[in-house]
This record gives C-alpha cells, structure tokens and sequence, in this order.
DNA sequence: AGAGTTTGGTAACCTGGGTTAGTAACTCGG
DNA sequence: CCGAGTTACTAACCCAGGTTACCAAACTCT
C-alpha cells in the first residue's frame, strides 16, 4: 500500500505552510490567496495523489458523515426481504445524493441494542426502521442522539408515507368502479401503526360511501374468496397479501380482474412479478429516505424538525382492478370453478 | 449532547498521566501498575461516563474495524431482493461475531465505481459481492486494497459456495429416486460462473448414471412442463426458477411432487414460501460470510490466503421430490389436465 | 505622512486517542 | 553498599487533518 500522501507532503512540495495547502485545498471562503500559490497546491496534490483521510477529518471536525441505518435483517418472510432491501437501496441513493455514507447497524434477533453500541459505529445520526424495539428507541432519543424514525414504529420525529390517505384513494378508486363489497385484509400485526392507519383509510372511504366495512386476516379472505358469494374486491395491506390472495383466486379459476379486483400496497417487485400486474399503493421509500435524512440535517444544524413528515402516496394502476363482475360489459362472466 | 469525556479527563479524575490510563484501560500487556492505580483509573472512567472514540482509535491505529460491502441494490428481481438482503444479513452476522462494522457501499445502477470512492469510505476491506463490474473489481485488486469476492465474480480471492458437488448431490439424489428424465432449468447469465458451475454439477452426475442431459431456459421450461410427455424431474438454477415452475405445474394440474419432482437452489424463503416447500441445496451465506471475513484477516495480518475457498453446500429435503409416477405406489397417477 | 484596511500567508495549537523512550524508586545478589 | 534488574509510571511525540490568532506587506483614505 505504501505510505499515504499527507497534506503535509503536499504543503512541502509545494513551498506553502500547511494551513495554506488545507485552506486551497478545501475552498475556504473568506481565505485569500494567489491565483499561483492555488496553482502550486492544487497541482502538487494532483502530483503527489493526494487523498486526504476522512478519517482525521472526522476527528478535527466532529462530523463522519455517515448516517447508521438500524434494520431488522432477520424476519423471515418474502415481504419482509422485499422491504428491507428495497429501503436500504433507497436509503443508499438518498446518503449518496447527499454526500454521506451508510452503516448498516443490524437490529439482533436476540437480546436488544445499547446507545453505547451504536455510538461506537461512529456514525452522525441514525434511522431507525420500523420493526425495532421500542426501549431502544426510547434510549437512544433521551441520550439526544440525532434520530429519526423511519415508518411506524417509535413516535418521535416520525417520517412515514401516508399510509391512510393511499389507503382511502385506493378504496375510493374501487367504489368508483362500481364495487359495493370490499373488503380489507388487515396486516398481520393488527395494531402496529401501519396497520392501524390502512384500515383506518379504508374504514374512511367506505364510511363516507355509505358502503359497510369488512376487515378479515389474509387466512379469512383466502377463504372467503373461495365460497360463491364472495366479494367483487380486495384491499390487501400490502402486495404479499394481494399477491397471495391473486394466487389462490387465479387457482380457483377466479379470472382477476373480472371477476375480482385486488389492490395491494407497497409497489414493490411483488406487484409487478404477480399474474395479473397488481394494481397498487406506491409505498414512495425514496422521498422518504430523503425525508428523514433532512430531519438528519435540521438537526444537526440545530433547527428543530418537523415532529412529523408524512410523504404523499399515489395509486399505480395496473391489470388487477376492473369494474365488478355485474358492470363489466366486456366479457361474459366467468363461473367459478365448483 | 454536552461535552465527551475524553481519556484525559479521565486520567486528571483519577490522578495518573494519560498513558497510564490508556495502558490501564486497554489492558496492555506488559504494562505493570499497582491494583490501586488500575482500580482508580477504571473507576474514574466508570464514574465520568467515559467512552473511547472509535474514530481517534482508528485514526492512530489505521484500522477502523470496519468492512465495506458492494453490493447492486438495485436488479429489481425477486430473488435478487431476497439474495441481496440474505447476503447482508450473513454479513453483519458474520461481522457482529468477531466486532466488525459494516458499512454497505452500494454499486451504481449507472456508472461505476472508482476505487478513490471506496477507499473514502473509510473501511479496512472490501467484500465484493456478485453481479458488480469486472473492471472495477481489477482496480481495487491493483491497487492492493484487502478485498475478497464473495460468490461468482472477478476470480481473485474468491470465496464461493460448492455450486457444482451442490447441484450434482441435488442430481444424483433424483437419479436414486429413479428418475430418467431429469432437465436442468440453466441460470439467466448462462455464462456466469455459478450457472457454469451448477450445470456442469447436474451434467456430472447424469453423465455418470449414463442418463441424456437437457438444459433448458426457464422459458422453455415452462412450456416443456405443458407437454403430456414431459419430464419427470428438473433441477432449477434457484429457488425462483422452481418456484415459477411449481406455480405453473400447479396451475396445469400436475401435482408437485407425485407428478413432478422439481429442486430449487437456495433454500432461501422462496423455498420456504412455495406450495409445496421446495426441496432444494442450501446456499450456506453464513458460512460464507465468515469464510470472506477470515480471507480478509489473513491480509491485515500479513498472511497470503487461500486463492479460493469453497463452502460446502447440503441437500435440504422438503416436499417438492418423490419418486417418479411409474415407481410411485402410493396414490393412483393423476392425468395431466388437457 | 500617518492611520486604517485589505491581501497573502503562517506558527502554533486543537481533535482523542496510541506509542516510544525513558526515569525514579525499589529489590536482589554478591 | 554497589551495580543490575525489575516495577511503576510519565513526558513527549505520533496519526492527519482543521482552526485560531497573528503578522508583514501592500494598498487606501484623509
């Protein structure tokens, strides 16, 4: 590896004192110079290959410029994978769009973590993705850490999607259609916030229709579907859901959307692997990985952060809604299978 | 956050110079102090809260007991969302285990990488995980950076899985179940080295039982599968390849696996989440983790490590494998729906 | 011409640890 | 009681940057 290139090097190559190689070298306003002495440095740095240490930097300035993303990455089921990959990926993109760097501080599967561990991952500030425990985020907000809460979880700070309001269009869209029977799969974890605010939006939509509210677990509805009467369309709390829920119908001979409707949520890549494409709630991870990282920001600058940042959803419209079976004029309807 | 207590606040509490209670602290072999000067430099330390800065320990020492990972977060496939996350997850398993941090440096959709970008991240080494840039994985390996890669890839330091003894274990366990015809559904790169490998496992076995070997795209597969002569067996590149065709085979009426013996390879939640669980070789990540991270120990130490090292992988037996119709006794063999 | 300001630049010290080379005091053998 | 060896401890310097305070020369103003 050799020895690495310090900015003493290059002041010494360049005839200058240190501190005029470190203030050319970073721009620093306010600093006057010669366009020559610039010269010198800017070019002795480039001779030398300069590279300065991010680390001394850190040091002396107190910042690392890296935020700790705290994750869960155990959590065995398909959606989960799904989430947590796709977060960190747009987590990656937001630091990178910034200039900062990402630590991953996996949550463990037993036991819990400690402010002291996390700190010691020298990182500026950290978010924290739903699914952690509680008593750590309580910890790590009272030893005044920079923090942010990313999705339903800890209520401090919080940055999360609108979950209710894409919850409400989606049911809105599906009463437009014609639907009068719709009903919601609820989340496995009824009374996490994610779930809660859905179902709330769902509850919402229909409330204002007139129409009357159904919330079954994902086991009822994959039953319910299965009897003859069952309703012209689903609401899942998520695209696993509406996806499983595709599956069993397209196996019971159920052609969706004609004679069954399905939205999901989270237009994730099982929305878009599902047959037919899912219809879907987007679940915007990249505007809310910037938004958390600006909560980052205002606190580190000082300012106080929004307690709240709630990101904006839309519906993505795909092959799985249509009108209900009765409205739809287009083919005739299928029977189901028995 | 108030002020850190630094080590010499803690050697003025407790009365000693600051390398007594460096020494104390970190327990310096060879360093003689009486029990009293060690107890009032720990209890000084315990007292003001001290906690040692990772960064000026880095700073000084040159290690930041940190390993970056690259790693594509984007390729919006299924499986690779489940691989990229089980990945991660065995890595910081496997850093956690021996007091590493993690930094995940993600590989540009767009672009790529230079070598001035990674070392920047502050990191002792590199993993360098599949499905990056040959041309910057030379880079890094030029520039004598203490990089491993970990599965198919740029082939220094390459720490991989046992794909070809996996696959042609997985091969050789149809042929005892008596099956002739068995098809291998071939990776999408067909030139990488695991779709090489796990071929030229299936090819292997075949070839010594005496049996014709076919390769097939997924595709292809698929259609195959339609067909009332199809084969008896097929042996997937991944779980997502056995996966769809298990959906498909469903969805035709063939029952999984009294009509069709499909393996997986894998054995991640796909494998898991499949009706039926699929049978199919684990992809020991874990294992695999470690053995990258103790290629890297042997660099910061000095040593010359192992050019390759193979993980040994297992058959994992769940539901998706019997023997063939014609052998199988128990129930009567159903008839292919059309 | 003397005072004030701007320009161009630097020595010295800071971040928070780790390390080297030494010293004073005590112990032991002869 | 003198030299050698050990014990207990420390001053001073290192890592690689960033910052503060200050200075000399040049320029501007009255």
């Amino acid at each position: 590896m050799g020895k690495a290139v310090t900015i003493n090097d290059v002041a010494r190559e360049a005839g200058v004192s240190k501190t005029t190689a470190v203030f050319v070298l970073n721009d620093r306003p306010g600093f006057s110079a010669t366009d020559v002495t610039r010269t010198r440095v800017r070019d002795a740095a480039q001779k030398l290959g300069y590279r300065r240490s991010g680390l001394a930097r850190a040091l002396s300035t107190g910042r690392i410029y890296t935020v700790g993303v705290v994750l869960r990455m155990d959590g065995g089921r398909l959606h989960y994978s799904v989430y947590a990959k796709d977060v960190l990926a747009a987590m990656a993109r937001a630091c990178r769009a910034v200039g900062l760097r990402l630590t991953l501080i996996p949550f463990p599967t037993e036991g819990t973590l400690s402010v002291d561990d996390v700190v010691d991952h020298r990182v500026d500030g950290l978010i924290l993705v739903s699914h952690y425990d509680d008593e750590f985020a309580r910890q790590v907000y009272n030893a005044r850490f920079p923090t942010v809460s990313f999705g339903s979880g800890y209520a401090e700070r919080l940055v999360d999607i609108d979950q209710r309001g894409g919850v409400r269009e989606a049911t809105e869209y599906l009463i437009s259609l014609g639907h009068q029977r719709i009903v919601h799969i609820q989340g496995e974890s009824f009374t996490s916030r994610a779930a809660t605010e859905r179902r709330l939006g769902y509850q919402e939509a229909l409330v204002t229709a007139g129409l009357e509210a159904q919330c079954l677990t994902l086991a009822e509805a994959l039953d319910v579907v299965s009897k003859p009467d069952h309703p012209t369309a689903f609401i899942a709390y998520n695209d696993n859901a509406a996806w499983q829920l595709t599956v069993a119908a397209r196996e019971m001979g159920l052609h969706v959307p004609d004679d069954l409707s399905i939205i999901g949520f989270d237009n994730n890549v099982l929305a878009e692997t599902a047959v037919p494409p899912l219809t879907t709630v987007e679940n915007p991870l990249d505007a809310q990985a910037e938004g958390a990282l600006k909560v980052l920001q205002c606190l580190w600058q000082g300012k106080e952060p929004p307690q709240m940042a709630t990101i904006p959803t839309r519906l993505i419209h795909r092959q799985s809604t249509a009108a209900p079976p009765g409205l739809s004029l287009k083919f005739p309807q299928k029977e189901p299978k028995q």
